[in-house]
DNA sequence: AGGATTTAAGACTATTTTATCTTATTTTAT
DNA sequence: ATAAAATAAGATAAAATAGTCTTAAATCCT
């Protein structure tokens, strides 16, 4: 079952790594980002750069420059990286993949999978990012493989 | 977000047409199912050979021939089908992609997502062919676009 | 000023998924 | 027997997703 596409795993994983960076100055370089966590540098340049229009990240060129929160990240949800990273309709989908699926034309499994995608979205709005970097360094979690 | 792939979504809606369907003869021919349904005939007949390799279905061939159902729909389930379309480690995804996440190394999200797909899960192994089937046409849900 | 570093942007390639097409094989009815 | 109806199987094509590469622009440092 594959939810989130490479593009928005990478971004979070790495979003989360830089969370969890507290160093002196705000800018992360992107390269540094791809090589911890093995991610393919122009492809995480490319999720990223989004996140920036969005007003996700701000960035710096130049040495000793890269990207940073332009929110603290205790502010940042998963669902607004989601929403940006998957598009704004990510969770009106029908599981039956039925076109207008909805209250007023549900398919057969509407009311169930109407629930299961709310908790999702519920938690996606509730979990920010300061959060889940918080949980990692406590338990010692992993973001890479 | 698009959970399951178009093979499984067409198997589903073309499983729950054959189980609306109770007609004189069990059989049901693939043409007609793809054609009322909307559904590519050769990409549904591709699906459908797994089904009947599996003994969810059994097929005849010849005039008058199709495919009829080898279990009852009452005792077919969301699941077997959704095991046989997607694989069978469709319930053990880690959210952030991480290979071997669980209890031993699990990723930040591990908790969350591993109720989530709990309940989805549970659902599948919950609910029949019949009792979809059933509930379409008491309500008159429909199957296809 | 000039070179090094880093993001920005877009073209390009590869892989996977989805869909179609073609040909064979099996079965039934006449 | 033969024709018709259906599944079986694999090659091929199209589309979506994932990933790579190249060039440009901005910034810093010496």
């Amino acid at each position: 079952m594959k939810v989130l596409s490479k593009a928005c795993v990478y971004g979070l994983r790495a979003l989360i790594y830089m969370a969890l960076k507290k160093g002196d100055s705000p800018y992360v370089s992107i390269g540094e980002i791809s090589e911890e966590l093995d991610i393919s540098f122009h492809f995480l340049t490319k999720t990223f750069q989004s996140l920036t229009e969005k007003g996700i990240l701000k960035s710096y060129r130049g040495p000793s420059g890269g990207v940073a929160f332009a929110q603290p990240p205790e502010a940042i949800f998963l669902i607004d990286v989601v929403k940006i990273i998957e598009g704004e309709g990510f969770f009106d989908s029908c599981l039956l993949g039925l076109p207008g699926c909805g209250e007023a034309a549900p398919c057969p499994v509407h009311d169930f999978w109407k629930e299961a995608r709310g908790a999702m979205k519920r938690e996606f709005e509730t979990t920010s990012l300061a959060g889940l970097a918080d949980k990692v360094s406590r338990q010692r979690l992993r973001i890479s493989e």
